[in-house]
DNA sequence: ACAGCCGATCAATCATAGAA
DNA sequence: GTTCTATGATTGATCGGCTG
């Protein structure tokens, strides 16, 4: 209403879509970790680059995903089968207490 | 409410594949984790209730502050980007807003500028795209 | 004990891109 | 060109951990 929406000092929301090969690496990381899609920040790091997205923006990806995701499972249903074939790293479990060897990058 | 929540859904799934299960984190709401008990007489209410038909849970709306207001934030931060006690509560007067509010507001602006700043660091030289 | 801060996340909402 | 849906970003507010 009348609030004119402060078309200043908000900042400017132009959104443009993610590349197909940002949205398969989200989808792939999301989905194969479907028990935890929690990725720490170095995985988000590795997921920003092989996607050529900001950390930011992965951040923003996972919590929207998350979030509609639960909101609406049945939807995504089709989605999920698609990407449940590659990578099995699932785990029922949680908390992966033993750490393994991983790939990240090694400051 | 669109949405029921029926918590307690079977998955009933008919995927050939494998199942879909309902890991923790899709459970409904935040609130959780923690599960601290009891045993205490006192009471109990727990909160948890849900809410269905009747109303009455505490709804953290989204109040939208309107920018009459986010002006004045915005114009204490640029002074100070840390609040004290006393101006906080001169503050919540002026705004018609709760020294809480007018505490997460500063911590979330504290953050985004600290965002804001991460993306201006690098730029090497090309850039402007002019449309 | 206790209040404030940080970092991450949630959840609602805004605004636009794309499909119907 | 209009209408509805998918999706990226913003932001008020919460959770848990840490600190003085």
């Amino acid at each position: 209403v009348m609030i004119l929406r402060s078309r200043f000092l908000d900042a400017r929301r132009k959104r443009r879509n993610f590349s197909k090969q940002a949205t398969e690496v989200l989808n792939e990381y999301f989905y194969s970790h479907l028990s935890n899609p929690y990725p720490s920040e170095e995985a988000k790091e590795e997921l920003a680059k092989k996607g050529g997205i900001t950390v930011s923006q992965v951040s923003n990806w996972f919590g929207n995903k998350r979030i509609r995701y639960k909101k609406n499972m049945g939807k995504f249903q089709e989605e999920a089968n698609i990407y449940a074939a590659k990578t099995a790293v699932d785990a029922t479990n949680v908390v992966a207490q033993g750490n393994q060897a991983n790939s990240p990058s090694t400051p | 409410n669109p949405a029921p929540a029926n918590p307690t859904k079977s998955p009933a799934l008919n995927s050939p594949t494998m199942s879909k299960q309902i890991f923790p984190w899709m459970k409904e709401s935040r609130q959780n984790t923690k599960q601290k008990n009891s045993s205490s007489s006192s009471g109990e209410s727990c909160a948890g209730d849900k809410s269905p038909p009747g109303q009455a849970s505490s709804k953290r709306a989204r109040t939208a502050y309107t920018s009459a207001q986010l002006v004045e934030l915005e114009k204490e931060f640029h002074f100070n980007r840390y609040l004290c006690r006393p101006r906080r509560v001169e503050m919540a007067n002026l705004l018609n807003l709760t020294e809480r509010q007018i505490k997460i507001w500063f911590q979330n602006r504290r953050m985004k500028y600290k965002k804001d700043q991460k993306g201006k660091g690098m730029m090497t030289s090309s850039g402007g795209q002019s449309p």
